[in-house]
DNA sequence: GATGAATGAGAGTTCATTCAT
DNA sequence: GATGAATGAACTCTCATTCAT
């Protein structure tokens, strides 16, 4: 058979859903190896597979203690999604400042090359979020992460505003941010040889290179405006 | 039991997945009743709740009816998306169609349209199967259904490759409809109102023609220029 | 999925049929509470009647905790069967060490004896493993009862073999100790009031006896005689 | 898996359990034709896999057929055993017949060797119905086999009664006959190599022969008792 | 704090039997 | 008479969660 158990009640968010700041230096451990340990059920065995149990008996702690710690089987399930979000956090954070002086050429050409690099790491962990996480726990997640994105590449965009004609940066980071991330979900899913091929890579900054110089002036005509 | 865990995360493709090829009137119609069933749950109380008695109950079936013609619950919900895919086929066959003679500019704009009303059309339907599904098998669905569009595209794309330069129309067409897939879904889940604003429309058109563009020489500058 | 047949006859012995040693005086408990619900129900209404949850009602424990220890619906019948078997071993080990020095016409009256207050003690049970369980796979463990009883009875044989005139002891003891266990199990099913009746016991005396010297001299006759 | 049902109900014995004689030519071959596929389905998966839809479909017949004649499941395996059991009884009377100018020895010889070769005969389906049925339901058919099979023999035995001083002929008929089928029964599930064995078929020889002598005068003293 | 045995609602699935066609 | 689609009670088994130790 092909009987399986999933989450029996529908999710009723809970504010509270780690029951004590974990401030001592054992708790933070525990709690980090259950993350890890329902990362690697889920890369190995698959949604379906995992169970508060089995992630207890994975991480070496028992049933009762994961729940000192966690409430409820999906909070597991999005710890693993933040902590994978707190890392492409941080390099968004690194990548901003490293284009802060870029051009638009070079600034989209090195985005589009690190959209695809953060694709090709992690595949398994990625790949296992991607396609076993029901995204309805894990949707806001990487909602937020999305939107730290675009706010930082909104601001770069903002910068060079005079070149771009671009009428609402904020607007324009988030189709970007969005664009990339779809592509590149799409084809770490899909079609893994694109996240390596260097023509992928050109089409992906010609997409945005084109979507951001979409309303400006053709290059050579007039400083601002066609005339 | 012999219990059992799902084929760990690859879905293993069933050859007889239904039961009996539903060839009497009668069969079809509670094949499809029970699909209908399926979709009412699936968008009313979300893949969780779905159970095959809660199906049989809603389609107003025994649970022995139904597994006279379904060998397993997720069959259901594969076929749910096999319906909603054989629409949106015939829709993008449509207007590929509708599409024959038209201007690349007013082709976008109409393309753009489509896929914004399409997400708007069936919306809470097409929502749970965006939130909850790609663990099922659906994925492959839909990656058919994003094939085919693809490959209408291209064609399309083909047909004025003077005006636009785009060196490999498939790639680029596959480019677009996954963007403007990731873009509508992501909107349906977590933008709904940019499916009803114009400025997001005519910034998908914009991201569209930009990219077709972004390669073709400056309209009016340079050798080939339109004089 | 699947659903699955038992291995279709011959039952294939299972190496793995209790969870987890049930090592804690409390597990041992719970087992042994479980096998003897399992005895009163077979005994009360038959292998029918006999579900998983009823034995963990009658036990007064949870289906999970009898899932905790036992894999299988079947285990818990050859389980009863089993702490059957031991009482009746023990038995008959005792039975042989009484008739260490008996006369053979003492020791045939005292086996039949046995055989019978056996078959009288716990007819209930006795009479519902016999009419149901063959199937169950219990027939391997009342072989090996029977094997132990013919070799202890093989033993007192062949201490008497000069009176005998047994060729193979081992044979005769298997032949003997299958025919009282077939004639005490057919009473106990059939006709319950044989087992109390002297006249039967004389009879099945006749036939042991009988048997056991039908190869012997006559005595006082031939070559041979006593006189 | 192991997910099994039995035969849900406890079976109440029905007065009636053939719906109609089947009087018609066409009926009794129905009839057969279900007993038959019965029989083959026992041999060939056991009866946990005895449906009446698996029935009906052996026998190329609708489930609504197979309840037009017979009212219940139980009912066609105990049809079985009584098509068996109607051949042994044929067999016995045929047996009492031949013998009836034998000599004890003669006869008990041939006795022992016809019921050694029914054993032999049919064995899939004798060890099948041994094996496999549960007990409770084909008893009384092979209880009255049992006292057939006694009656004749007890008959044979009252004929020498002179020579064999059998107190209650009807009582050793009916020990001989169980005794018999307890040993080839017995043989035939666990020790068929027994059967085709002139060793045990000389032990069953002396285990009857000397049974019936027992409380004979030995032989060659005096006309008549031992006076 | 930690443990892990215990819980029990609820999941998927089967199959003897009926009854409209 | 024959059919076989439909029924639904009942089964085996799981797993998120609790709580006595």
């Amino acid at each position: 058979m092909t009987r399986v158990h999933r989450s029996r009640r529908v999710r009723v968010p809970q504010a509270q859903e780690l029951r004590k700041r974990p401030s001592q230096e054992r708790s933070r451990a525990l709690v980090e190896s259950l993350v890890e340990a329902t990362a690697r059920i889920l890369i190995r065995d698959g949604y379906d597979a995992l169970s508060t149990n089995r992630v207890a008996v994975e991480a070496g702690v028992s049933v009762g203690s994961l729940y000192q710690y966690v409430t409820n089987k999906d909070t597991l399930v999005r710890m693993v999604a933040e902590r994978w979000a707190e890392g492409a956090a941080a390099e968004f954070v690194r990548l901003r400042a490293e284009l802060a002086g870029a051009t638009v050429d070079a600034g989209v050409r090195r985005i589009v090359d690190v959209a695809l690099a953060m694709a090709r790491a992690d595949v398994r962990l990625h790949r296992a979020m991607l396609e076993q996480l029901p995204r309805i726990g894990v949707l806001p997640i990487f909602d937020a992460l999305g939107r730290r994105a675009a706010d930082l590449l909104a601001e770069w965009i903002a910068e060079r505003r005079d070149e771009l004609a671009v009428p609402d940066p904020s607007l324009t980071a988030h189709v970007i941010v969005t664009t990339l991330d779809g592509l590149t979900d799409h084809a770490l899913l899909l079609r893994p040889e694109l996240l390596d091929s260097p023509r992928f890579a050109r089409e992906l900054e010609a997409l945005v290179l084109g979507y951001l110089r979409a309303r400006a002036p053709a290059p050579g005509v007039g400083p601002r405006g066609r005339g």
